[in-house]
DNA sequence: ATACTTAGATATAACGATATTTCACGGTTG
DNA sequence: CAACCGTGAAATATCGTTATATCTAAGTAT
């Protein structure tokens, strides 16, 4: 057992340099002190090797430089996108991320969000569909993709106008019939509005379209029939899908692969989310872009500058389509 | 600017109980109290909507039920499905997860360990191949992939065994002639012994194969100029490739596929990580798998059980093969 | 020269828990 | 019936900081 020399406080410190306790915490937070003290000070914290005890100072002060970040889960490249995007600019300010996962259940997300509470962090950033989240009133939260009401800023992207564009981008590489593949929450979110957008551009640009939305169950194989019962001659009724997310997307290509269905070339497809892009590996997908970094930023913004009761209670921002070879350009 | 009613604290329980503080702390903490008193001191917490003040109790108690997470990024999938794991093990024991990404640099490895240490935490999980990290005496630590020396107790997969059995499972599917292709790190670490495994598993069975070892620039680049230089006539010189990630793999996969080449029919491929289940997507390749759990699991129980010091100081854990479709089975 | 600022340090009171000591009470014993 | 335990809550010290109040000494004004 390897002993264990006790850890310098403030006090020592103090007595090190021969100053008072208040002085060393002077020093400590860059507040003006007289050189030659300063000098004093700084030795001394250099000889004990003297840290700051972060539980006191957070105690006392009542700042602890902490954002917990409940999300729900680290298996969906888009919320790694999100996590990574949120830790990189909290990093860049000094601050620290505490990391809940919940997979989607309620009863987990409102633990989480409480004991962030309890933990006395300084902001908490949530993606939670659960429309009954009880939110704690003594740490600003912000909400990424749902809208809980006036009081709570929502930040997201623009999920109605990304619906749009995917169609329209179909639709300009010359799709002539047009599918929506969804799986369904049956809650209320933001991501649900891709599928407005998508129908309001559809009827705009007075193209035919499908929708399939699965709830639950096995949504691959629900798709895989659905594929299957759209096939006439060997040919699919439609020339174009927009699947929900990147993800479905990679399924559906997989899945036309095996009905020996080509893509681009009999029929086109886009994703939502932008996660094509993952690390060093290239997944082949058109996409539709969130642009997480903006989303980051933004939230991080709106919780620690305090510009949380300026803001507007929805922000939705702009998404752009990215090229990824299966549509035409 | 809603109206903030202050945060109730122990004091404000025992007053509403008409008990005193300490009689309130034992309730929170579940110690043995008399009955009546228990009651009237969870009604108090109930109708006050009390939680413990974390950093209260951090700084009495020393205890702070916080791990610091200490990671290059969550842009490769290894490190996701490392911190994924890393995660659950902890919730299920009640920690929370401090996450650090350093990008590799050895000044945010540095910063961030000794952040650690002062944010007080109960325990250190690493993975850096900086050689020159200081660890701090005051918290545990524990290392992943990388070997410290025999103070610092160390986790990884069998990153030795892995790269025989890539080797030895390339030789079983029919292949002649193998290659292996790395990124290099100069640094020593575990992963490094993928190469010493699979060319002493080569030379066991009188397998030939070609080391191609590319350190920086642009790996991807020099990687497909390696395999041009090795074709004659339509063909590769060899047919196997043990990628030493699969990220690799995915890269390589891509760049067969531009020279025209079948996998697996003109050359198999085994990557190494285990990340071919990624969320909902499904990534061709076989590989073998890092049992990320186990490692999880591991490390939690070194660090938070106690075992610490009676464990042995470098842990390998098996490794397991996983068909993928780049091979024949 | 005396009083009045004032700057800059020292001393001390919180912060909200837990750990330790003290105290009050009821029951047993000689 | 006084002395003695044992039990369990009450009272208090303590953790390592920051914030506030206090103090001291030098500098200015009258």
């Amino acid at each position: 057992m390897p002993e264990q020399k006790p850890v310098p406080t403030m006090k020592d410190v103090a007595r090190e340099a021969g100053v008072a306790l208040g002085t060393v915490s002077k020093v400590v937070n860059g507040l003006p002190v007289g050189e030659e003290y300063r000098v004093r000070v700084e030795q001394a914290i250099e000889k004990l090797d003297y840290r700051v005890n972060s539980y006191a100072k957070g105690l006392r002060s009542n700042k602890t430089f902490l954002v917990a970040v409940v999300m729900p889960n680290l298996t969906n490249p888009f919320f790694v996108r999100l996590v990574n995007a949120i830790n990189k600019a909290l990093a860049a300010r000094k601050y620290r991320m505490l990391f809940y996962a919940t997979d989607y259940d309620p009863q987990q997300e409102q633990e989480f969000v409480l004991l962030a509470e309890q933990q006395k962090v300084d902001g908490i950033i949530c993606l939670s569909y659960n429309p009954n989240l009880q939110i704690p009133a003594s740490i600003p939260l912000i909400s990424i993709d749902r809208y809980f009401g006036a009081r709570i800023s929502c930040v997201s992207s623009d999920n109605y106008g990304g619906g749009r564009l995917a169609a329209e981008k179909l639709v300009e590489n010359g799709c002539k019939n047009l599918a929506f593949l969804r799986i369904g929450s049956k809650l209320t979110n933001e991501p649900n509005k891709r599928k407005d957008g998508f129908v309001s551009a559809c009827e705009a640009l007075d193209i035919p379209y499908t929708l399939k939305i699965v709830d639950d169950g096995t949504p691959y194989a629900a798709f895989e029939e659905f594929l299957r019962e759209h096939m006439r001659d060997g040919r699919l009724d439609f020339d174009g899908i927009f699947c929900v997310t990147d993800s479905l997307a990679y399924q559906i290509i997989n899945s036309l692969k095996r009905m020996n269905l080509r893509v681009p070339e009999d029929v086109q497809i886009i994703g939502f989310d932008g996660t094509r892009h993952f690390g060093d590996m290239e997944l082949y997908c058109s996409t539709i872009v969130q642009p997480v970094e903006e989303i980051a930023e933004t939230c991080i913004n709106m919780l620690l500058e305090k510009q949380l009761f300026q803001a507007p209670s929805l922000l939705c921002l702009p998404v752009s389509y990215a090229y990824g070879g299966t549509t035409w350009k």
